[in-house]
DNA sequence: CGATCAATTGAGTCTCTTCAATACGCGTGG
DNA sequence: CCACGCGTATTGAAGAGACTCAATTGATCG
């Protein structure tokens, strides 16, 4: 057992769903990377820039979003410790979206060539990468459900199911409670609705017992219940990823 | 030049953003595969099922779709000859969506593991077949955006945009002048609206001069006009991505 | 020439937005 | 220690965009 290293995390989370090596896992600790900390709302990627590195988050949260011709804002994704935030510009030239910080953060920073050098040369690394972009794509698919085709009560609660489950499975918080890391502006914009509107929503959700509030703490006191209000499945996560002995049935009966 | 072969579309197209030698290009030709012919409403892919097979659209066109607990349906993305189709499924070992014909469609469907191993032989394929995953995600970023935020005209707008941009890039058609392969439904589906909804902005779309329609065959008398209403900058669809010889400068221009 | 599916149109309704005001929480400076 | 300021959250009232329901037209096909 090494000492604990910044990529850490990021590379159990890699092991989640793809085999890594003992190997594959020291390569990844080798890969010369810069740390930085940086303030709440400070950008990691800029649209329309070309990328010089990929981001792994250390600590702290930060969150993918574009802007549209007249200003509105909306987010396609939340990161927390261990994702890789920016694998999708390891191979794509020009960002096509921001990605800023929600809190304040740590980073390791790596270069772009030595992301692609160590996924040319170690094929689990670029599988497992690879993969890892394979899930996000999905969890982009379910937003698009989730915003073109869910009324305001289940998106929210969808989106509340999908940060506890993500950060229980990172090992960040127990899934039934958690801090929100976002303003209620920021979740609408997520969720593609006004601030207003989300915060009727919130109080109604709190209301009916699906959620417990305090400050952005949020505590859930039937996660039965929240996942039907929510509509949500577990499914495009794809948390069983890479347990190739589980029969397709076994999946299924996760929910 | 040999002889056409069904893949030479889907290998362009892949050859259009990442390199690919003349080895590379056998090697995806050597491709184990069968061709299939499709009726329309087929499912190529089904949600919670294990894909054995990732494929190509050889002609015809698909779409990827995810029902919500109360049975609305929401399109996440339209699918044209040559592309492929399910390398989101090639690493993924549960489908989190279903994939439907829209139209008779020709498609040649390879075994996961020929795809998994030439992505590990051979790098300029992984790599660019990874690049076209990062592609794909990043028009699901786009339609997060379209869906979440903004309103039914561009909404509308901007996806009758990306389609002709698209048909015109693989060769399909002239961008001014097409014929959309989807019913109003579809549409409807595709955007977050109700067919309903959808038909009254077609007609608006068609009042104000943005589009001429005979049928299900879209003029664009005036693309600038077009583009600005749907709100569409192309920088999404990464088509300057892999000429690296580009400063940022040439594909900022592009617009 | 029905039968069927897609497109179109009208009328009334509802979710979510907009505008606007107020309350709360927290850090800073006096 | 309190006052002020600022960002965030909360609440009310009115309006708008999109939906629902329902009927009609049009196109295609056996």
């Amino acid at each position: 057992m090494a000492s604990p290293h910044p990529l850490d995390r990021a590379i159990e989370r890699l092991a989640s769903h793809s085999h890594l090596d003992e190997d594959d896992r020291d390569a990844i600790r080798a890969l010369p990377h810069t740390m930085r900390n940086l303030d709440t709302a400070s950008y990691l990627v800029r649209e329309g820039e070309r990328p010089e590195y990929c981001c792994a988050l250390v600590s702290g949260f930060a969150y993918r979003h574009k802007v549209t011709g007249d200003g509105a804002r909306q987010i396609m994704s939340i990161h927390m410790p261990g994702d890789f935030i920016d694998l999708q510009n390891s191979f794509l030239d020009i960002s096509d979206h921001n990605v800023q910080s929600l809190t304040r953060v740590d980073a390791a920073f790596v270069s772009r060539p030595a992301v692609r050098e160590i996924s040319r040369e170690r094929p689990n690394v670029g599988r497992a990468m690879w993969t890892s972009t394979l899930i996000d794509a999905s969890i982009f698919r379910e937003w698009v459900m989730n915003v073109g085709r869910r009324d305001s009560f289940s998106r929210i609660a969808h989106l509340l199911c999908e940060f506890a489950m993500r950060l229980q499975r990172a090992g960040l918080a127990e899934a039934h409670a958690y801090v929100l890391p976002m303003t209620q502006e920021q979740l609408a914009d997520a969720v593609g609705l006004t601030p207003v509107h989300v915060n009727r929503v919130l109080k109604e959700l709190d209301r009916q017992g699906l959620i417990v509030r305090k400050k952005r703490a949020i505590t859930i006191p039937d996660w039965q219940k929240l996942l039907e209000a929510g509509d949500f499945s577990s499914r495009y996560l794809h948390l069983d990823q890479g347990e190739p002995h589980l029969e397709a049935g076994a999946a299924e009966r996760r929910a």
